[in-house]
DNA sequence: AACCAAATTGCAACAATGTTGCGATATTAT
DNA sequence: ATAATATCGCAACATTGTTGCAATTTGGTT
């Protein structure tokens, strides 16, 4: 039963999440903190915040990998299958907590996960195309 | 207007493609034909490829990039938008051409493209999995 | 308050994946 | 056949992520 820790590193990871409205790229959130631990430690933390349910894993269309803090609601078993938004214009990666895709699946198939990622331009973006 | 041509390396390529049911890393087409070409050729016919609808990338949960060669049914506006299914234990990424999720999205928002992908067991790797 | 086991970190080194510049080559239209 | 240019090969670089190991830090226990 691994056990896992506070440190200083993770304390100052899970402030930048408490931060930030987006999704954020292991690049973003080690500039913040390059001061504070080292790059491969920034990775260790979210792969371990993944694992905690604490933080999970987006992935946009081109292949850039983001991170966000997740917001539990009552749910025992916590699977991510809300959409996500990813702005091409700003880049920004947001959650849709509230769009949540239906489809029919042929058989034979056991879904575990799924990721469903839009992408165009966002409200902000949208409005300052005019 | 740029004009693109039927080189040996392209041809080998879409030949690939042709005799693949899932869809391919670079990596994976790369070893086939090393002999043929440059890795770097590899990534810019991909990228031609992907730019005239030929093939779609697609990248799974683990950010793994991957292309298929699309099949075009008789829409003008050609968009991805059928659902792909990445195998967890055959790490095998596949289409599911007649799978498409239907949603509803905030105002504000202007959605160019989407991408579904679930993963879980292919039909291949459940059934062996007794 | 000191101690101990184990989780975490830093560092260095490596691996995989993707990009860029540029001179050389191959393709296509004329 | 020729000319324009799309494509290629090579080398070099950038980014992202991983691993091993010794040193440090943390949380619980005495």
């Amino acid at each position: 039963m691994k056990t896992t820790r506070n440190t200083t590193a993770k304390t100052a990871v899970l402030e930048i999440f408490g931060k930030s409205k987006t999704a954020l790229s292991h690049t973003e959130i080690y500039k913040q903190i390059e001061d504070v631990c080292d790059r491969v430690t920034v990775y260790r933390i979210l792969d371990r915040l993944v694992n905690d349910d604490i933080v999970h894993k987006i992935v946009d269309l081109d292949g850039t990998v983001k991170y966000a803090k997740c917001h539990h609601h009552a749910q025992r078993v916590h699977i991510h299958n809300h959409a996500h938004f990813s702005c091409e214009k700003c880049l920004e990666i947001t959650c849709l907590e509230n769009v949540k895709p239906s489809y029919i699946m042929p058989h034979n198939y056991k879904v575990n996960n799924i990721n469903f990622t839009l992408s165009g331009l966002c409200p902000n973006c949208l409005n300052s195309n005019i």
